[in-house]
DNA sequence: TTAATAGTGTCTGTGAGACAGTATCAA
DNA sequence: TTGATACTGTCTCACAGACACTATTAA
């Protein structure tokens, strides 16, 4: 697996040196094409990865090998390839970072694949110290993977709760402050999900192939932070058209009576929207 | 003003020579610092500039001078600067194209100046076909400009209605496609700004400092394209606390009885949010 | 006067929040 | 049995949509 682009390498410094390139209005006033004549920028994909892991919002964070800020958690990410498009990076990034597969976006959830789009990019020129690194960050939400720990070595990649990576300290009260402006990554993306929750069925991306009205009930509880009455949420999300279609299984394996298995259906988006309580 | 980045140079391609350029897995093993050790980039900022006139929506394009797609009409846009951060050079191509100065942020809006956010980033390796390069798509929200003619040069810069530039040809039937993927982008900025002035209160940013309630409609009926009933929309304007503000003045600019002066309020948030019809 | 826009009031249906009550499992 | 979760029904209040009505200007 890969941490993030800004890793590794020399901290060697690019962008400092700027008079050694020609300048990008060279490029405009139709000058011969030469490769130094606008500013050169190393372009990443940073993924927000995050699921629902023990009642909790969870995302995945892994340690840096080399400075700077050698030994902190970062978000995963990498290069863009020379011939690769944003999103292909990004997923080929999961892949290898997580072992996730990416959905087709054409179609709803599907079983043990995560949802991938684009979130924003970050361009700070000192965001990186060594050189100027424009990354544009994706957002993934995906199921809680019982299995495979990500890369196998636990001590390079762990889910940490998104308070705790915020805060920049666990509850030991261990410092873990996010490396570069990750943790301010990382707040857009947990924002966005939890914005995008409300109108769209992404919440069932966190969810695995089947589940019930109250697994997907405890998500928007985790994802938000607040708890929701159980008996209108199911009339809310059983009598929105196209949320849910009931698969015909049942199961108690969240304790209680038999509860309804359901996959997601077709809609995308919900209207009238789930309403996140405390307005 | 400039156009696209895009627009300008020779043809010449960089992307297409990669065996130049030591491949980014070096840098990532620790080699020692090369500026080549990743692919080179280039990356702009390209604009959709919205703005309300004669009741409809329209994009701000300006006329490339250059190949490729010479003569056609793009979004504007530039090169980013090697000390300079995204938002930052995307305010400077606005000033440099519309003479538009943006908003304080952290202000509601102000007179005669314009709302900027990052819209999306476009990556694909072919969108141009010289070399790569990496957009940073960022959305314009202004008033209505009575006065600066972009540039002064009327026929390199005009103010198109979105269906135009979006449909390919104008109302008398004349091809006018969009260069690279512009057409693309323009919609991604429409849908932008039409969802979000559903639920936040950035359809004042098309207004003048001040507006009456019957023009901020009028803004909604043109970014919609639809008809909303006076009556329910002035309850609801009203209504919502923080959105507008009395300033004490009247005026009959749009004729019939004298409505009252309004300034945008505090509130970004609109809670309950503005519903869009036709659902 | 007419025509236009501004603004108020009233009714009705949808749906969210609160919560009583019943159903069906495991221990 | 107790205790957990699943599900149904009912009441109330907020609010969007429809639309009747009045107010104030210009031509």
């Amino acid at each position: 697996m890969q941490a993030s682009a800004e890793h590794r390498g020399p901290a060697a410094s690019a962008a400092g040196d700027r008079s050694v390139y020609r300048q990008a209005d060279d490029y405009d006033r139709g000058m011969p094409y030469d490769p130094s004549a606008f500013p050169p920028f190393a372009v990443t994909v940073d993924l927000v990865v995050l699921t629902v892991r023990r009642h909790s919002l969870c995302a995945l964070a892994v340690r840096r090998a080399e400075p700077p800020f050698q030994g902190r958690w970062a978000l995963p990410g990498g290069f863009v390839k020379a011939d690769e498009d944003l999103a292909q990076a990004a997923a080929r990034e999961l892949a290898e970072a997580a072992g996730l597969r990416v959905h087709d976006p054409a179609q709803p959830a599907q079983g043990g694949t995560a949802h991938l789009e684009q979130l924003a990019t970050y361009g700070d020129p000192h965001r990186d110290p060594r050189m100027r690194v424009v990354s544009v960050a994706h957002l993934v939400l995906a199921p809680d993977l019982p299995a495979p720990r990500p890369g196998g070595d636990a001590d390079r990649a762990r889910w940490a709760p998104v308070e705790e990576l915020l805060q920049g300290h666990d509850r030991d009260g261990e410092p873990t402050p996010l490396a570069f402006d990750h943790a301010r990554i990382l707040a857009d993306g947990v924002e966005r999900a939890r914005s995008k929750i409300e109108y769209s069925s992404l919440a069932t991306a966190f969810c695995p192939p089947e589940f019930t009205v109250g697994e997907l009930r405890r998500v928007y509880e985790a994802v938000w932070g607040v708890a929701l009455d159980p008996r209108n949420f199911h009339r809310k999300v059983t009598g929105t058209p196209g949320f849910l279609v009931p698969t015909g299984g049942t199961t108690t394996r969240q304790g209680g009576r038999p509860a309804q298995l359901f996959r997601a259906g077709g809609a995308t988006l919900l209207n009238p929207p789930m309403l996140r309580p405390e307005v």
